[in-house]
DNA sequence: TACTCTTGCTAAATCGTGTTAGTAAAACGT
DNA sequence: ACGTTTTACTAACACGATTTAGCAAGAGTA
């Protein structure tokens, strides 16, 4: 194991100063170096196998070129959302066209205050972006007064910090529109999780707008809240099937709930869509492969991470953002779960 | 905005040196700070908002804190594996107890060499854990002779890389063996992956070994590989069901690519496990979800994550390991799709 | 010859911390 | 009263790069 080699190596092997091996290698304008000398030095440097130190670099130019992707979750609930590698996904490359890397902190709710305000404090990023906030996140508003640059995956209404969402309200509302034009008149639903994320109160609130513009009365006692895991949907919906009369429809505002849910309607021996008519909120991969087909909305799942990583690094860079927030469609697909084909054949 | 303090402000306003700021906020033992001092620090510090900067604290420790998790595929191929988020969060969960920080590196197979080693080598992380190591890696061995901290998720044969791993032969065994006990003869294979990636030829050969111990021949035509994607398992059995005569059962050595399997499966209007039993590979969360609940080879992901990591940080501390490679045990989870309880009833 | 300009480089400051070695002042022992 | 130990700190170096300011030598010009 030989010892790490530095630009001082370098230099002295090459006969000349620090100075000249940093401009070599980083290869900057409007400093002259003869052929010969930066030759000399680059062979030197391979031949030495040099590579610059990371740390010594953030140190003089203060960037670390590294983002911080938070979740508000514990590890385990965190990873069992469907949605998340998509997204991911989208993060993951954004990052990495621009020269950055990714860092990921799942941070359980009950962590104490500082668990992620202090990847920013301490400057092991140069920003982050908070998945799920909620309405009570003192932190965030603190580290945002503080200069931080953050760029939120959902919404926080009253704080002018730069978000991208998807259109929760309208999607939930198409969502159960579709169950009421398919003659539904009673329609349970199963949130994705506690009401206090923002995305959740949201979808509660489209679905409720869909109820009342059809004239059909909201009744809280059809609504059970999730915790982002199939467990969570199955006891819920083990919860809303025991409701007479029974409803004949639900919409279940995250496909990974709606596993769950899926399996304690098959406990009850009912058939879907048959008995209970469902649909699904967020098309994830799993979504089509299973049986019955969800029928479900579709989030850009892959658009909101690369929107997120795009607008958190214009905004590292002190760049004007020409769009502060940006909000993404979404899109209902008809699949057999919600029994469309049933109706129309 | 105001600008980020540093401890020469709190040593400043505190009037102590710099030295005595470090020692009371490190709690130095064996340091004598008098009561009042020390209370003086920790009050400034507090009300000028201090945090240490980890980059200078990096330059001068010499670690980052920062464990490195590469994936050698891309970022939609590896987030798309159901498997992984199981494994991130048992990566998550040992690297923060430890407080590391977690940093994800996707790396397309097409990426020239140095995409990874740079990581290591200009020091973004003590040390990496590497996903789905391929024979071929030359990279990898010259970065381990350097000595970096590299623990691999898979084995790799002829190095001497501490890795952990899961006895991908005995659970395609497992696995194969069950189908054959439940009286199939002609069984197909449909691998996770490319046999470059040595999970994918362990499975291979444990699959083999099961026919071969029960007098069966071993019929490459019979052989389809994946590509970690249900795409790839739709594709791959709907060339193997136009084989005549038609095999009565698959393993399928991933359940993510046997979910298209599946799909295939259907769209030929077979039923499973009626007309095709099918054994899957990895236990992800939705295989008991699915119709019909897939029997699976279940494997430790969340403990293969934590292992890595758990071993990677021992290795980062020059600790010696106790066992410098760990193999984990799977185990058979009998659903429905192998048709085992129609045998038994 | 003397002055200026260009070429090709270097010295030294800087980033913010951890840590070793050392040093005054006070307390203690005889 | 004088040497020794303890207390409570501080000065200064190190980590490894980037970058500003400047300098010596040779070329060009009057």
């Amino acid at each position: 194991m030989a010892k790490r080699s530095t630009a001082r190596d370098v230099a002295k092997l090459a006969g000349v100063s620090r100075t000249t091996v940093s401009f070599v290698l980083n290869k900057v304008d409007g400093i002259r170096i003869s052929p010969e000398t930066r030759q000399r030095v680059l062979d030197i440097a391979r031949q030495l196998n040099y590579h610059p130190d990371a740390t010594a670099r953030r140190m003089v130019t203060g960037r670390t070129k590294v983002i911080g992707f938070v979740l508000r979750q514990s590890p385990d609930q965190a990873f069992a959302d469907h949605f998340l590698p998509q997204v991911l996904a989208g993060l993951s490359h954004a990052a990495s066209a621009q020269g950055y890397h990714l860092m990921i902190e799942p941070i359980p709710p009950d962590a104490g205050s500082g668990a992620y305000t202090r990847l920013i404090r301490e400057r092991h990023v140069d920003g982050i972006i908070l998945s799920g906030p909620r309405f009570d996140d003192q932190d965030l508003l603190r580290i945002h007064a503080e200069g931080a640059s953050v760029v939120l995956m959902g919404r926080l209404p009253n704080a002018d910090i730069p978000f991208v969402d998807v259109d929760n309200v309208g999607g939930a509302q198409t969502a159960t529109q579709h169950l009421i034009d398919l003659g539904h008149r009673r329609i349970g639903l199963i949130t994705n999780a506690d009401p206090a994320y923002t995305a959740s109160a949201d979808r509660l609130l489209g679905y409720r707008q869909a109820l009342e513009a059809a004239g059909l009365a909201f009744d809280p006692t059809l609504v059970r809240y999730g915790d982002f895991t199939p467990n969570g949907g199955n006891v819920a919906m083990t919860h809303l099937l025991q409701i007479t009369p029974r409803p004949t429809a639900f919409f279940i505002a995250s496909d990974t709930v709606a596993l769950g849910a899926l399996q304690a309607i098959r406990r009850s021996n009912l058939r879907v869509p048959d008995d209970v008519a469902l649909v699904g909120f967020d098309d994830v991969p799993l979504s089509e492969l299973i049986d019955p087909p969800l029928t479900t909305i579709r989030l850009p799942a892959y658009g909101l991470g690369w929107g997120a990583a795009e607008m958190l690094i214009r905004l590292i860079g002190k760049e004007e953002l020409q769009q502060p927030s940006v909000i993404l469609e979404t899109e209902l697909i008809v699949r057999k779960s919600s029994g469309a084909d049933l109706k129309s054949h």
